[in-house]
DNA sequence: ATAATTCGGATAAAAAATATCCGTAAAAAG
DNA sequence: CTTTTTACGGATATTTTTTATCCGAATTAT
């Protein structure tokens, strides 16, 4: 049961540019220098989060991503679905209904004891992370900076922003 | 992020053992095959509750697992945590120490802000499944039962049993 | 036109989950 | 004491998922 590496890296990505300057971009390749992982799988995990509408994309030159709305409204469960999907994690395979004493058919209609509760732990996973905004995040994450460390981040930005 | 079928598996098969008469117990082979999952799989999944402490095993002719505790005792999460281990499902890799505006290494003593939101997600996630007790799903297992099935896993249950 | 950049699909490599096998230890039964 | 049965532990194979790269096409600014 593990979260994949690329949420963590959206996520990251993310703050970073509910740092830019109004109507300011970030390219793919600036956005995975910032924090030094594989500019292609990066740009894939961007794509995902564009094509779940949070962030916006501009193509050709001097394009980049921004996001598609303020850092107060996305959320990171947002995040983590556009990158993992909403399937479960938990995949109940019914095997109630194998063995020499299975539950008839119809009686599964609905997931058992089993399934609900993790569905039930799940929905509690979901509803923590959903309760997070990315603006809390950017926050919580200049928190930890010096006034002189965001400086440089603010500097990087402008430098890289288009 | 997916949990390994191992779990419900396991979950399942510790619901029927909490089905057993006192003293009795069943074999890896007769768990694996009420529910038609793979017997050498099945029996690695009976070791590692065992090693937990959630089931206790003997060896020999007439071997077998049962409960070790009463099954008001035993969780959801016990089991799955005896599956899969307990490490966390988020794997945060430092990536703000990375690039061109890294954070200082002695203000990373603790998670950012994004770690500690998956992992306060988790928390919610484990807190749910403790709630759930063993004795709970095997109610509701058997609930959506017929009178006429539930009989017939006592009978199986009394004949596999040793 | 040219250069820069995202997009989408194909593919490759690495890691994890799933599954099997076998030799050993232990316990009961003959 | 020997045989049979069963759990244990490690090694290994298979399949699936994750991680990562690459390339051609589309799009946009200069």
């Amino acid at each position: 049961m593990q979260i994949s590496k690329g949420v963590e890296w959206a996520c990251h990505a993310a703050a970073l540019m509910a740092a830019l300057p109004n109507d300011k971009a970030l390219k793919a390749d600036s956005l995975a220098r910032y924090h030094e992982v594989p500019a292609a799988y990066m740009a894939k995990q961007l794509q995902a989060l564009s094509k779940a509408g949070l962030v916006q994309s501009s193509r050709g030159a001097r394009g980049g991503y921004r996001l598609a709305k303020p850092p107060a409204e996305i959320n990171l469960w947002d995040i983590t679905a556009a990158i993992e999907g909403n399937k479960s994690a938990f995949r109940c395979m019914e095997i109630r209904q194998n063995g020499p004493c299975p539950s008839r058919k119809d009686s599964c209609r609905t997931p058992c004891a089993i399934a609900t509760s993790f569905f039930d732990a799940e929905t509690a996973f979901r509803d923590s992370l959903r309760a997070v905004s990315l603006m809390q995040i950017t926050m919580g994450v200049m928190n930890i900076k010096t006034p002189l460390e965001i400086e440089a981040v603010m500097q990087w930005v402008s430098d890289e922003a288009v």
